[in-house]
DNA sequence: ACCTGAACACCGTTCAAGT
DNA sequence: ACCTGAACACCGTTCAAGT
């Protein structure tokens, strides 16, 4: 092998100014997966972009698992929505909305939500909201907590299935081989998914069925606080 | 190297009796999953499981997605309760709880659901008397789309999010970390939050709030209903 | 203390060669 | 036609060695 004539063009990658954070770390992760997607979301990756090696992230994150746990949080940046505190309902639904709209708004986010568990700085203020909100309606801290539940699995769940759909419907044709194929036969047998197998596997739209899912959970907390004081 | 004097005890593995088919795979990758979890289950375990080589799955499933696909609708069949077929607020009920169940008496399960598209045999029925019992109720199909995604949604994202939990809690004690080790300067900027913490992340339980979400959604589609038909 | 270079175990997938 | 054996690319992670 002959030397290379260049100096040192692409030489030892010149040590960087500055040492690795956290903060840099989890904002580069934020890039890769914007740019390339969650699947291409991997500890190389990342390192590359900070022109790293992927061994030095370790120094800073413990693991894979816990930058997808910082990464998630840090999609959630100032999500929450100005509220104007009067009527629970109303910031029930702009929040609800809101964090729909955050986990849309970032690619591929839901996919990361799924092994979320811890609350970081950015998820704190956000659910802060959404209890509060929920705390004002009158209900009791049991209920409350209750009703959070089937409310952020609900925002979360729809979200998730409308950026997988957007996915799905994205792919180069081909692709979508894996969209249910139904079988000629189950059209007797079945004849309710038959009929509506079309608008289920290509709906018209996720706003609607959206809003409705909010206002029938909003619904059920107000029957709920009529049922728990009967007279007034 | 010496010749090995034994004869063939652990010779070539002879062949199988039957060739492998589709559904000895999809069976024997049940097998894996439940006794492994979903983190254990690849295509080399499948393969071992069957006494094969991992490259001879791919002469009947194209690849992992398509076997995780075939695997879930597996994990479903037989999964659609007896239906009185009267009154279809208790048939809707009742395959929501039957679709959860099964979710949760499956190791991994909701694992697998988030990347699930096609509907398999299994499913077909499933929803089949979903929307069946859905459209009973006298909604328009539109109205049924929307309906049943919410309620799909809210079955799968609250067998996911009680799944989850089970796994977190049955972890090892340190493993434990990555929940949310709420900051203590959290306590007066997000009062609720602080006060709601240990009811969320260690909630009583899931049957109370499933009920919940699954009684609210029924209400919001009676609410509709009267709205649609204004006068008897 | 922090980062590099090199390695290890693992996993999905392909492919030529056997039967 | 189906399966084996071997390989490839890729990925999370570790660790001794450099600075």
């Amino acid at each position: 092998m002959a030397l290379s004539l260049r100096p040192a063009a692409s030489a030892p990658a010149r040590r960087r100014a500055a040492f690795l954070t956290r903060a840099e770390i989890v904002a580069a992760a934020a890039v890769v997966l914007e740019r390339e997607g969650y699947d291409a979301l991997n500890m190389r990756a990342v390192a590359a972009e900070l022109r790293v090696q992927a061994a030095a992230l370790y120094r800073h994150v413990a693991s894979r698992a816990e930058l997808d746990d910082l990464l998630f949080d840090h999609l959630m940046a100032d999500c929450t929505p100005q509220l104007q505190g009067l009527d629970w309902r109303v910031d029930v639904a702009a929040i609800a909305d809101a964090w729909r709209s955050r986990l849309l708004a970032r690619r591929d986010a839901t996919r990361i939500a799924l092994g979320q568990v811890s609350v970081g700085p950015n998820l704190a203020p956000l659910m802060d909201a959404a209890l509060d909100a929920l705390g004002r309606s009158g209900l009791g801290d049991a209920d409350i907590v209750e009703a959070y539940q089937a409310w952020v699995i609900f925002v979360h769940g729809f979200a998730s299935a409308e950026a997988s759909h957007r996915d799905l419907a994205a792919r180069p044709q081909g692709e979508g081989l894996r969209i249910a194929p139904l079988r000629p036969e189950w059209a007797k047998a079945y004849p309710a998914l038959w009929r509506l197998a079309d608008a289920i596997s290509a709906p018209a739209g996720f706003e609607a069925p959206f809003a409705f899912g909010l206002d029938a959970l909003i619904a059920g907390i107000e029957r709920r606080l009529a049922a728990s004081r009967p007279a007034r």
